[in-house]
DNA sequence: GTAATAATAAAACAAACGTTCAATTAATTC
DNA sequence: GAATTAATTGAACGTTTGTTTTATTATTAC
C-alpha cells in the first residue's frame, strides 16, 4: 500500500515530534529506534524520512525548538523596569513553569546534547548561556544594589539553575504539590539562598504575566 | 593468539571498570559498544565476558558500587553527636568531595538509571532513597529545633541534592576555583537556603572527617 | 618439567540498526 | 475526470550490535 486515508503532512510531523521526545525522554536517544518512534506514530519507518533527513536532525530539532521556545518565554515574561527582586523571582517563575509544562523536551535537552555533532551541540550551548545570562545580569545587578548578598555571581546562578531544572526529575503534576505550591516554595529558597534583603512592599515578588497558565495563586 | 603476556584477571577487572565509567559517562550506556571498550582496555570484546556476563550487569555493577561508596563515605563522615547544623555541613560537604571525586560514576548514575532493567533499578534506587532520607532527616530535626526555617522537608531536600550533584555538570578542577572554594560558597548557599540562624560558635559548621583531602581550609 | 588453570584472541551468530529506493495510493489542481 | 503532487508502504542495503564458541597461549601448582 501507499498513501494512507487522511494522511496530513503537518499533523504527522507533530505527532512525530511529540512522540520522539517523549521515547527520548523515557529511553534515551539511542535506545530509540527509528521504527519504534514510526510505530508509535502509526507509520512506517521510512515515512519519518520525509520530515527529517536523518535521526541526528529530529534530535537537534527537538532541542533547537525547546531553547528558542525558552528563550521566547523569558522574553515575554521579563519585566523590564523592575527591580533585582522582582526580575529574579519572574525568572524562577518562568523558569519552573516552562519547565515543568515541557518536561520531555527539558528532558531531551539536558541528557542528550552528547549525541549532537560538534557544531549543533556549540549552537544549542550558545542559546543556553545566553539565557543563562540573563540570570546572572540580575544577580549582579542585585547584589551592586545591595538588595541581595552573593559571593560568586557565576556559581550561584549555576546552582539556581540545576535547582530549579531538578525539579522534573521528581515532580509530577497531580501527586502531593500543584504548580503553583512548588513554584512559591522554590522561589522563597531562591530569595533565602541570594540572601535577598525582605522589604516590607508586599507585591515584592509578584510578576505580570508568568509563562504559561495563572497560578500565582500562593501568597507570594 | 591467546592469554598475552603479563595479563592478569583483577587489572584488567579494574581497567575495564575504570573505562567503562569514562565512556558511557562521555557517550552514554547505549552509545558505548562492547567493542569500542575492549579497546579502550586494549583487549578483545570477547575477554570483557569473563568479568561480566551481560553490558547490564557491567553498568549495574558501576551504579551499586558507585552507591555503596557514596553511603559509606557518609557513614565515616557523618557526626553522630552533633547538632543540625553541623550535621547539614558534613552531609554537604561529604556529597560534593564524593562527587567531584568521582564524576565519571556520578554522571553514570544519575543518566543511565533508565536502561536497567526493573529489579536492578529498585535496588539501586533504594539505596539512593536511603541516602536521602539521612537529609532529610537533618532538616527535620533543625526544623524542630528552631534553628533552620523550612517550609517542606522533603522538596528541599530534593532542591538542595540537585543542586549540589549539578556541581559535576560544570566544574572542571583546576580552573577557576578550588574544590575547597566550590564547597565553601556552596555550604554558604545551603546555610541560607535552609534559612540557618547565625549563631557565635565559630566552629559550628566545621567536622571532623570530611571526605577525601582535607579541604577545610575555607573559612566557613 | 609436566599438568592444570587463568586469560585472552579470533571468528562467527542472529538480530537490530539507520537509511534508501521503487512502487503505490490519496488528495489536490485544473 | 485527467494530471499532478503529497504521503506512505514494503522490501532491501550494508553495518553494527551484544554475545557465544572454540582454540590457543601464559601462568601457576606440584
Amino acid at each position: 500500500m501507499a498513501r494512507t486515508t487522511g494522511s496530513d503532512g503537518e499533523k504527522t510531523e507533530a505527532a512525530v515530534r511529540e512522540a520522539a521526545a517523549g521515547l527520548i525522554a523515557r529511553y534515551g536517544y539511542e535506545a530509540m529506534s527509528m521504527r519504534r518512534l514510526a510505530a508509535e506514530v502509526g507509520v512506517q519507518a521510512a515515512a519519518l524520512y520525509r520530515y527529517f533527513p536523518t535521526k541526528e536532525d529530529l534530535l537537534f530539532t527537538l532541542m533547537r525548538e525547546h531553547m528558542e521556545g525558552l528563550i521566547a518565554a523569558w522574553e515575554m515574561a521579563r519585566p523590564t523596569t523592575a527591580g533585582p527582586k522582582a526580575r529574579l523571582a519572574a525568572y524562577v517563575q518562568n523558569h519552573i513553569a516552562f519547565h515543568i509544562e515541557r518536561r520531555h523536551s527539558t528532558h531531551v535537552s539536558n541528557m542528550e546534547l552528547r549525541s549532537l555533532s560538534h557544531d549543533r551541540l556549540t549552537r544549542i550551548l550558545r542559546m543556553r548561556t545566553a539565557y543563562e545570562k540573563e540570570l546572572r545580569a540580575i544577580l549582579r545587578d542585585g547584589t551592586e544594589a545591595g538588595v541581595f548578598s552573593i559571593e560568586d555571581t557565576g556559581l550561584t546562578a549555576m546552582a539556581l539553575i540545576q535547582m530549579m531544572t531538578g525539579v522534573i526529575v521528581w515532580f509530577r503534576p497531580g501527586e502531593r504539590l500543584s504548580v503553583a505550591e512548588v513554584t512559591a516554595t522554590y522561589l522563597s529558597m531562591t530569595m533565602r539562598l541570594v540572601g535577598a534583603k525582605i522589604d516590607s512592599a508586599a507585591a515584592a515578588y509578584s510578576v505580570e504575566r508568568p509563562f504559561g497558565r495563572a497560578e500565582n495563586a500562593a501568597g507570594v
